[in-house]
DNA sequence: CTCTTTTTAATAATGATTATCAATATTAAT
DNA sequence: ATTAATATTGATAATCATTATTAAAAAGAG
């Protein structure tokens, strides 16, 4: 689907090109609508959704939409399904030693902490990405 | 406030315990249900709360509720205020040293992607602090 | 211009999570 | 053990962020 040109696409890429901060979708509503008044929510939504489809946009928070919980505490590290958003262990001493360092930077640079996770498909998903019925 | 040892609170932890995987609530509750079947999934939201409060259980998920948005495509990094979700950009050498491992190892291992932040607590969250008014 | 497609504003609907609250269970104090 | 104080529960309503719906308007193609 091709993206048409309208003054609502333009004006909200606009706007947040402009800005140093992240803006959640409604802060960004806000700042729009200075311009476009009459500009709905559901618009910088949609937009911001096709424009980071698109590649104009970065959108952040890439996790999955519910929490998940882990029973173990000790210190171990995750990788999450890209599509359905499921979270397993991963052992492999690159992703512990990368980990090590995180751990040592932050302790450098004064911070609270660090998350990162790994994203891959996970087989459930491929097995449908093979035969989707 | 201490917790204390319900049947409903031992089963939750006792029940995430022995899985593999990181279940979201209502997988967990759906687990738990077969032990205590009248138990609310408002309980199984309140004790996996209060675990990960008190540090036995690991809330994955750290990024806040509201998506953020990002104008600027090129590759660059993020602190997350812990309080208050807020973004900013980092430019820190090693910062981006240990992001160009990422690239590597991810590429490496065949996977998707990383998701890496950095968490420390914003300018505003941190004056608020000192005057809580 | 005219037809087709896409987008819009307004608003309803959804999904996940949190809040409320009266009844019950747990803990602490006698 | 009995009692008083506190914490927790199940049920359900409320909230918050996001997505879906829809009829009308705008944009693009020919």
């Amino acid at each position: 689907m091709k993206l048409s040109n309208t003054l609502q696409r333009r004006i909200i890429l606009e706007e947040l090109r402009k800005l140093e901060c992240h803006p959640t979708a409604d802060e960004l509503y806000e700042i729009v609508r200075k311009r476009i008044p009459q500009i709905s929510l559901a618009t910088v939504y949609r937009n911001l959704e096709l424009l980071s489809e698109g590649g104009q946009v970065l959108k952040l928070q890439q996790t999955g939409k519910q929490k998940r919980f882990d029973g173990r505490v000790e210190s171990h590290y995750h990788v999450r399904c890209a599509s359905c958003g499921r979270v397993a262990d991963i052992w492999d001493d690159e992703v512990i030693a990368v980990n090590r360092q995180l751990d040592v930077l932050v302790e450098k640079l004064g911070m609270e902490g660090y998350m990162l996770e790994l994203n891959d498909r996970c087989e459930k998903c491929r097995e449908k990405d093979e035969k989707p019925e």
